[in-house]
Formats: C-alpha cells, sequence, structure tokens
DNA sequence: GCATCAAGCTTGAAGCAGTCAAGCTTGAAC
DNA sequence: GTTCAAGCTTGACTGCTTCAAGCTTGATGC
C-alpha cells in the first residue's frame, strides 16, 4: 500500500510526534508547578510532596506516590521538616515506621499551592467535555503498560 | 450556582486530576526514553539532545528545542562530543555561532535511537483513532499557552 | 571609524534530584 | 529464639540545572 516510499513508516512518525505532545504538556506542566511552587518557597519536588500528602502516611507510602526510592523521600521529607511544614511521628501499630502528617502551617500550605496550582493551568484551553475524552484516553494508556 | 457546596470545586478537582494523568504519562515517557538511552550508552538527557537534532543548529537553537538554558546545552554537547557523536563546526555566516552537525555515527545512533523509541511506546495501548484524538487535543492544550 | 550595546557561547560555583550500597531498628515467621 | 524481611536513614556519587561572570563577535548609532 502507499507505493515505494522511503520515508519511514507513517505510524511510527505520528507516534513519536504524539510522545513529542505529551512531554511538551508535562514540561508545560512542569514549569508551571515549578513557578507556582517558587512562590512558596518551595521547589517543584518539595510541592509535589506535599501534593500527595492527602492525609497521614508513612514514607513508603509517599515514596511510591511519588514514584521514587525511600531515600529519595527521606531526602525531600527532610526538607519538609526542617521548613515547619510535616512531622514525622511514631506510626500507631508499626514501630519501624514514620507516620507522616502535615503541620497546621504545612496544611495551609497545602491548600494555597493546589489553590496556585488550578489558575492558569496549561489544561485550561480545553473545555469540560475535552478535558473528559483526556483523561479517558490518558488512563486508557497508562493502564495498559 | 450549584448551591452550598463545601467540597472543593469539581471542575478544579477534575483538572487537577488530569494534570496528574498528564503527569502519569510523561513519567512513563520519561522511564521509557531512559531505559531505551541507557541501551545505547545514552543518559536521558543526551537522548532528548540526539532526537532534537534534525539538522544542523546553534548551540541556542538546541536549547530551545530542549528548553533549557544555553550553558545546560553546552554541558549535554560536551558529553555527546566526547563520544564522537556531534561536532561543533563554525557557523557559516555568524563566527560567534557554533554549527553542531552530527557525525555519521552520531547520525546512525540516533537512528537506532528513534526506532527503540517507537518499540513497546507506552502509547501503544491507543489505537490509531485514539491517538489522532489525543494529538488533537494535546496541540489544542499546548498552543493556548 | 569608533564606541556601545546586544547576542552567542563557555566557564565555574552551587544546589537539587536521584540512585545505590550499607547499616540500623523492629516486626514476622518458622 | 533465631532468622529473615520490612521500614527508614545515611553517605557517597552522578547527572541535571541554574545562575553569575566573562569572552568573542555582530549590530547599532554617532
Amino acid at each position: 500500500m502507499r507505493g515505494m516510499t522511503m520515508s519511514p513508516e507513517p505510524q511510527a512518525v505520528a507516534e513519536r510526534e504524539l510522545c513529542g505532545l505529551v512531554n511538551g504538556l508535562a514540561q508545560q506542566i512542569a514549569v508551571h508547578v515549578r513557578e507556582r511552587a517558587v512562590t512558596l518557597g518551595l521547589t517543584a519536588a518539595q510541592a509535589t510532596a506535599l501534593r500527595e500528602m492527602t492525609g497521614p502516611m508513612t514514607m513508603r507510602e509517599l515514596a511510591e506516590r511519588m514514584s521514587c526510592e525511600p531515600s529519595n523521600a527521606t531526602f525531600i521529607v527532610d526538607k519538609l521538616e526542617k521548613q515547619g511544614l510535616i512531622e514525622r511521628r511514631a506510626h500507631p501499630t508499626d514501630r519501624r515506621a514514620k507516620q507522616l502528617v502535615l503541620t497546621p502551617e504545612g496544611t495551609t500550605l497545602r491548600d494555597r499551592l493546589l489553590e496556585l496550582l488550578v489558575q492558569d493551568s496549561p489544561l485550561a484551553g480545553l473545555n469540560a467535555e475535552q478535558q473528559r475524552t483526556l483523561q479517558q484516553l490518558l488512563e486508557q494508556a497508562i493502564v495498559r503498560s
């Protein structure tokens, strides 16, 4: 089909472009996150950690949510703890584990962060229905692998 | 409108989740790129640079394509040059600028890299039509900002 | 022509992110 | 109770990234 073309497979090219787009959007989001984080005195990684702190959890749990090594989580949480945003408590049932809890300041800052992240989001160019479509596609792509 | 709900605005929540999905997919792509790059003796950043080298260009141009500082591009290109994959030539018309050119080895490696990147892509879970839809949505989102 | 300013690139210093191996404490299993 | 695994931390190390400073060269204005 399509005759003797010497160009690379069109489907492969399309997929590569698509990867580029996903990366581009992800980068925009990353920049967006970093800019907002900086206004709160946070780095991007710290903001991510804060965002994932939906409630008390262990170091391991946080590391998994951030998809990084536990040692890396230690590094990030150290910073947050020094800023008085998070606290390492004894785990109620497992004395090996730490239970991470946001301080009142941490909770306040997290709320402000979440607010900021929504403002001028790179996804604001899509209407609600488009966002839903995008969500479905992304979920399908992610589930597979 | 919408009555006195005390939960955060549902639209904001949806957008946040969507951001998370985009990030998730981007992370998967990043892992994918890194794994493939390593098999060729490259780091992820080096692979990105190689991928963006669609033809001769200046340092500044490459930096923009990689959306990083020129000094960072210098750092990456140094590595690629040491591996004999890229060459800094005198720019034909501007003696301040360098013209980056892939060596034959660099061209070969770039081709292999692009091949590898397509194999088992995280986007393989979507069919052609879904990929096209996704592309359109991403383009719209990116153009805006 | 000459002075001034901007553009392109590089350098060095610094910080953050991330991984890995090693070690400690504690829980679980046999 | 011994052994092994889980949870976390530490230290060493690498790579990425940014910033300020500096150099060369092009462009602009006088």
